[in-house]
DNA sequence: AATGAATGAGATTTCATTCAT
DNA sequence: CATGAATGAAATCTCATTCAT
């Protein structure tokens, strides 16, 4: 009697935990080998749970792999909106911003390939997901780069435009980091996009020489 | 006239000729698919021969899928070299090189894709072609930005440096433009990478007012 | 009728009668085309399982095949070594082990070819498993036949060429058994090879006329 | 001119011969790998022709296989009457015999398992090749064996019965010749064989003790 | 007549998903 | 509700045979 009351608690584990802990298996396995590759056996056997089980918490691989880029989405968004309330000066919110973006793909390796790996399987049915959320957050993008604008009048540039040059160099700096040598450190890095992104290269009173 | 009786005998293309159908018929496919999603027999069928022709072609899928990323790469290479030359004037060539190379990849649809597909698939085996080719091209971009810096003097920043701002921006832009509402034409677009990439966005005395 | 509602519910068999199940159809269909003519979708349809079961138990179809080699041989040596046990005199246990071991073959049509067949195909890998086996009985053979001289003490033969011989003629039968017309019995035969193997054809004292 | 001469002399073989080439090669082959693994570009490469030509000799794999098979048991005919012929004394022809016999299968490896091969394969078509020539040259054995019974009489047995055993006790050391561990000489086992088949293994006088 | 590139039916094996227990 | 054995569609690759040159 004892023992049935023990047997019925083994599984203490709520769905919720249950969930989570499929996610964190499958997102280091699809890191690691991709999407086609990650075998659903795996992923359950790394996640201790029966197949099955994996099966009833999502409907298909497909959107257990959603499920896992929604995840990194999320642990992407806080990153960022964390950085950028911890500074004051917009300028200061812009490097914070670019150290944790680029940081977070550093710490996750392999990620950025997921999201553009889900561009490939799935266009056909909607929008990919990195790239929606990209969208969302666009208007608090450019938010920052008119407080910039704002600090730094500047009326040969709009606010879009410098958001769009911030993309290409975070993204960029995200695709190349795995794979160039990384003979300095990220915040090295920034701050040298920042000297770039701010002055340019170009020394005043040189220009057209 | 004469020409349509010989079109109508059936092997009468060269082994060069046919190896490149398969791989353009393979391209397509692939860069619409991808990799795994992509069907031999697809690929056999578009390309107008026999599933064993491909194979005698191509020991492999995998072959065959790097035969594809080869030939892009030629091409790419193809096209920046001719950009590259087609200017005098080092900021000029810059200029030229980098609309060369987002166009590349706007003309050629996913294709970036495909590279970061094969750094997925084919980590464990060697190096991704992509990026072995991008190093070999190294110092042809660094004696661009050295020729650079001789014109425009600037001994805060390193020729290498400005390389990898210049790398995260043209690969920014790539990965980004298939997914930005495009409102600008790739030759604006690379107009206002040039500018801020050479003065910033703040002008100048501007500075910590 | 409480076992037929059983028996209507698909997987209720134990994973060792599937097993079972499996090699007992592939037995059959190797005996009949051979290995490499027997396709794996009709082992898995006779079996009465899908192809994936069938991969689930049996790595290989390789393996298949020597899993029903194994379990023949098993059968075999079981069937000799009780008609071995079934007999006092040593003659007769030799009598009744050739009657068992031509019987097993003629009762298990083609066998015989199974393990030629595996000579052929896996000669390069290892050691047959048919000859592995029969080496691994010979202990048991010559003690047999070292039973038998000391009952018809022979200094002129010893125990080893004896068993050569009986081997000779045994595998013999089996061989030509199926192509010859068989106009005896079995019994008959084995009979007539003692009467040979005990005496000769040549009747004493007739020797060199 | 000249050169054209030489040109169309070059296939300077004639059919025959090229016919013979191509049976010695596949005969090799064939007995390496079995049929089945055999593929018939390696018989092509080894033969040194083309394929369309293998297969304008023969009208398929399997018609190959059999011109093999019929080439070999040509040879084996020819050794086995040349024996018989070199005697003159009916127990020496049959020694002579089973020796030409074991010593053919001994120098041609693995034939005997062509043989078996040809019945699992071709099992539905028609009669074995070498049962059906085994069948024909019975009458030449059963006249061996009355002319042995004649100068041994012994009304106990028929010259068929004695052709089975011998027949027996023949295949069965071809069988077992590879994979026994040889330490006799075939002339020291066909002595052996003709010692027991002449007078068996219990010395007379001995029999019910 | 000889060649060997092209063919495509067919074979093995994998793996996402289901479902009886 | 969890499990994992069972399933079979689908994918890669081979190889006997054909046929244009």
């Amino acid at each position: 009697m004892t023992t049935e009351k023990a047997k019925l608690k083994r599984p203490q584990k709520s769905a919720e935990e249950r969930r989570h802990d499929i996610v964190a298996a499958a997102s280091e396995l699809f890191a690691e080998h991709g999407f086609q590759s990650t075998d659903t056996q795996t992923v359950a056997d790394k996640a201790g749970v029966g197949k099955g089980t994996l099966y009833r918490n999502f409907k298909s691989k497909e959107e257990l792999f959603k499920a896992t880029l929604d995840m990194h989405l999320d642990e992407l968004r806080a990153t960022v909106v964390r950085a950028r309330e911890s500074e004051q000066d917009p300028l200061e919110k812009l490097r914070a911003t670019w150290l944790a973006y680029i940081g977070f793909f550093e710490q996750n390796n392999n990620i950025i390939e997921l999201f553009i790996e889900e561009r490939l399987y799935f266009r056909d049915q909607e929008r990919s997901l990195y790239f929606t959320r990209l969208e969302r957050s666009r208007d608090e993008w450019r938010a920052l780069f008119e407080d910039i604008l704002r600090v730094y009048p500047n009326d040969e540039v709009t606010a879009s435009e410098l958001m769009d040059i911030s993309g290409q160099l975070v993204h960029g700096a995200v695709l190349l980091s795995q794979h160039t040598a990384i003979t300095q450190s990220t915040r090295q890095r920034v701050d040298l996009m920042m000297r770039i992104f701010m002055h340019g290269f170009i020394k005043p009173g040189q220009d057209n020489i």
